[in-house]
RNA sequence: CGGGGCGUAGCUCAGUCUGGUAGAGCGCAGCGUUCGGGACGCUGAGGUCGCAGGUUCAAAUCCUGUCGCCCCGACCA
């Protein structure tokens, strides 16, 4: 049994808030020492930080093996003829990282793995004969590299960063064995990890992405440092990411068509703003008219100006895999103006309409004439809706598909479930012989989390103004014995027996040994964020006790020594259980 | 990639406008005092001022370029 003394141990800790830290995650753990930055979207985990992770780890790991997965490690080198077959060395553009090497170099021919797909399917493709070899489900816990354009908000969104991703194989979609299965399997497993784990999870419909798939739920933990946000229905029935969330068509308060069409002179002004201050009309008087390109035709979409287009909205009403912007050129050459003056009427192009705008009466737009825009405009009287859908993204005060009022959260992304089909398989030809003996393309799940966000989103969730107030689940140690004089005999050599008690216990204790004055423990104590810290000192042992307290809820237990292990191994469980979200 | 900010000691920053041989606090080392809520005194170590050019008798300071970091936006399997 190994001391864990803390002048034996690795803690930089810190007073001062680091400059480079705007979120709360970044800067106590930069004051606890348990990270340090190598460069953007790089660190370090230090002794005590990589204790956390390792902790989460272990949770990940473990119920990763309770759902049926099997853990293997693959390579973080991939050859680019992998990614060249999927498709996705386009898809993923910059964030895709790759070697540079002279010619043609092996290094030209190999990337940074981002994510592993490719990789495990060309090990299904290799070892996956059979429908008797399905369903498999296998699983990693490996460092990714992603050429993000920002990193920021310290281990929240990094370049390089520890994940667990999971992959299954299967015959079928439904039924025993199939995808529908293991993927609930999963999910299940995820609500356990971010359970065990203490975080606040909130698990969201999602949308799929350029990675593909047809059905995908991301568990959110909400925070005001994330970047993504998800919507509730008030009655608690419905949650998705924003980019996803159906919306409840508006109603028709009614209302007609009052006014002719008018042209209005508004020279060089391009924007709802602009546009709306200079005719005195409000934003949600106008209609944007938003010019896409599929397939080198133009796509054109019609929101209210106080509303978003929603891409992935407009291509799956459109029926097609993915919209871009237009060109200014297309969009000059269909409009015949200069951008910002597009508009609906007379515009010969596809043109999808959001529902909100089909409502619309006497609403303003632009006049497909450089300096003009329109009044008076009436969808159906003056353009023919061929069209219609929900195009947008929601907004406050929109409800969801039953009715209920939405509620909007800031939140981080902490795991992903999909399912992909048979992208995969179909382009890299990962078949299986059915029991008809005739090749299948191997159905595919995938399930990824992010173990530096888990502890990042911990934090972000448990913290006070004296530091950190970790889960006791994936705190770095669970107790920290503060020997307050160790000039004191009697002190030092109670500490050092409760330490190692304790220990013997399987209890995970760091006696801290500095010849330091007691403030200073304490500061650094709560910094740390130890659940439990026993406080030994003269003041306690004159009345034969030692101090309990518990970080959290700042109880304190007066007990005698010989009570401690019985007492903190109680008080652990406790937590572990009670803490669970 | 667009906009903004910042690079001076391990950390937080001053000094830059107005050029003149590098500063403070914290932390660190030594000695002494102190010891239940970030103590105090004395002594000390530590910086090619991001890098490269240029202007000048002289550059942390002015000019040009470049690299890096942070924030907002775009992007995000």
């Amino acid at each position: 049994m190994s001391a864990m003394n803390w002048t034996q141990y690795f803690i930089p800790t810190s007073k001062e808030i680091p400059a480079d830290a705007a979120v709360p995650s970044h800067q106590l753990m930069i004051r606890a020492g348990l990270i340090r930055q190598v460069g953007a979207g790089a660190y370090t985990y230090l002794p005590l930080g990589y204790r956390s992770l390792r902790k989460v780890e272990a949770i990940v790991r473990d119920e990763m093996n309770c759902a049926g997965a099997l853990e293997l490690l693959m390579p973080a080198l991939h050859p680019i003829e992998w990614w060249e077959k999927t498709g996705r060395v386009e898809a993923m553009g910059d964030v895709l990282l790759r070697l540079h090497g002279s010619g043609d170099d092996w290094r030209t021919r190999t990337v940074l793995g981002p994510t592993h797909e490719e990789v495990i399917t060309e090990i299904a493709k290799a070892y996956i004969n059979s429908y008797k070899q399905l369903p498999v489900s296998l699983y990693q816990i490996q460092t990714k590299f992603r050429g993000e354009a920002r990193p920021k908000s310290g281990v929240l969104r990094t370049r390089e960063f520890l994940m667990k991703d999971a992959y299954s194989f299967h015959a079928c979609k439904e039924g025993p064995g199939g995808l529908d299965e293991t993927y609930q399997k999963m999910y299940d497993a995820y609500c356990m990890i971010f359970s065990r784990a203490g975080i606040p999870y909130i698990p969201v419909e999602a949308d799929s992405g350029a990675i593909g798939g047809d059905a995908s739920h991301e568990f959110m933990v909400p925070t005001d440092a994330g970047e993504d946000y998800l919507v509730q229905s008030e009655d608690g029935t419905y949650a998705a990411n924003l980019e996803r969330a159906e919306i409840h068509p508006l109603e028709d308060v009614g209302g007609e068509a009052t006014k002719p069409l008018d042209e209005v002179h508004t020279p060089g002004m391009t924007t709802i703003d602009e546009v709306s201050t200079f005719l005195k009309c409000q934003p949600c008087g106008m209609i944007k008219t938003i010019i896409y390109e599929v397939e080198g035709e133009p796509l054109v979409a019609l929101v209210r100006g106080d509303h978003e287009v929603n891409e992935a909205k407009l291509a799956r009403a459109a029926g097609v895999t993915s919209v871009t912007a237009a060109e200014p050129d297309l969009i000059k050459k269909l409009t015949g103006a200069e951008v910002g003056f597009a508009g609906p009427v007379g515009l010969k192009a596809r043109m999808i309409v959001d529902q909100a705008v089909t409502l619309m009466h006497d609403a303003v737009t632009g006049a497909n004439k450089t300096d003009y825009h329109i009044t008076g405009v009436n969808p159906g009287r003056d353009f023919e809706i061929k069209e219609s859908a929900d195009v947008r993204t929601a907004v406050e005060g929109d409800r969801a598909a039953n009715g209920s009022p939405l509620v909007f959260k800031k939140c981080i992304e902490v795991g992903h479930v999909f399912k992909l089909g048979t992208k995969y398989s179909d382009s890299m030809e990962a078949k299986y012989l059915d029991n008809n003996g005739k090749p299948q393309s191997l159905i595919m799940g995938c399930y990824g989390i992010g173990l530096n966000r888990i502890m990042a989103a911990a934090i972000e969730a448990h913290h006070d103004e004296n530091g950190i107030t970790w889960p006791m689940a994936i705190a770095p140690f669970e107790v920290v014995i503060c020997a307050l004089d160790m000039r004191v005999d009697e002190v030092t050599s109670l500490s050092n027996k409760l330490h190692d008690e304790m220990t013997a216990a399987g209890i995970d204790v760091l006696l801290d040994d500095r010849d330091a004055r007691p403030g200073f423990k304490f500061k650094d104590a709560e910094l740390i964020g130890f659940p439990i810290r026993i406080t030994v000192g003269k003041r306690g042992l004159a009345d034969g006790i030692v101090e309990v307290l518990l970080r959290r809820s700042g109880e304190v237990h007066k007990i005698t020594p010989n009570e401690v292990v019985a007492f903190v191994t109680k008080q652990i469980e406790e937590a572990m259980k009670n803490e669970r979200t």
